[in-house]
DNA sequence: GTCTGTGCAAATTTTTTGCAATCTG
DNA sequence: CAGATTGCAAAAAATTTGCACAGAC
């Protein structure tokens, strides 16, 4: 199983790089496909899976029905707003929870990641309603 | 919009409180079943929307393409682990963020909750791999 | 009765996979 | 060349939805 340097696999993971809205398979997808218009879908599925086995990204599952990956150049936390799904990445990490317990029991802990959950400045007059599809996002400031 | 208490609702309401395995959908679905031969899982999840909406309980979304779902009698963290996929609860909960800087940029946080990834004592020995379908879940102690 | 909620089934959406053709090392 | 990787399309998995009927208030 020897790993090949495709220009697919490169592609992912640049526009995944570049990328710091925390994109849907399906977002990485259409970026791809700027650089390789016949790129498919499932290729990219499998390049963000061999990237995950190679913790070269991350995958956070949030609501919402899809899966939104994050390239690896370090780890964050994040602001989830309820309302429209917006994800924002906290500026500062999360305090380190005490794993000894954890491993006292043989667990082995990698990596930790804390998300908040609230509604965001633009929905804060909006009642908070369901999570929906194609959801504004970006830094935390904006 | 009145809401109606109807006994598929108390089900699976019931369900979820009963379960500390954070089921997905399917096997609140199954369980459910197990009290009402008939309910559909359609309704299933029209409930769980339901319940989220009134905050009654928490969707976690985790590794491997379902949503969680946890009834709310508390919020609690998580150890997932990246091998079987199992999800355990953390018997303390991680210390909380400091809200403040978000509040100032006017966004409202709700709750908050943390995912240890890792490797489980039961997978240790072996190297981790991609997260299956069906993972063993249980207690921290187990 | 009035309407919300249900069951059923079909439709969508999201992710995975089989296979012949293609490209990397 | 060998064989890992791709594109395409079909399959599987997960979630949502339309509609006629049932059941809560």
């Amino acid at each position: 199983m020897k790993r090949r340097v495709t220009r697919q696999l490169g592609a992912v993971y640049d526009v995944l790089a570049a990328s710091h809205d925390h994109p849907t398979a399906d977002q990485v997808f259409q970026r791809v496909r700027r650089l390789l218009p016949r790129v498919s879908l499932g290729t990219v599925y499998r390049n963000l899976d061999k990237l995950r086995d190679e913790g070269r990204l991350r995958v956070v599952r949030l609501e919402g029905g899809q899966a939104h990956y994050d390239a690896m150049t370090d780890v964050h936390d994040h602001f989830v707003c309820e309302s429209c799904g917006a994800v924002m990445d906290l500026p500062e990490r999360s305090p380190a929870v005490d794993v000894r317990p954890l491993h006292a029991a043989g667990h082995r802990v990698h990596w930790q990641t804390t998300a908040l959950y609230g509604v965001c400045n633009r929905c804060a007059p909006k009642p908070p309603r369901r999570v929906g599809r194609a959801p504004a996002v970006g830094k935390l400031g904006d």
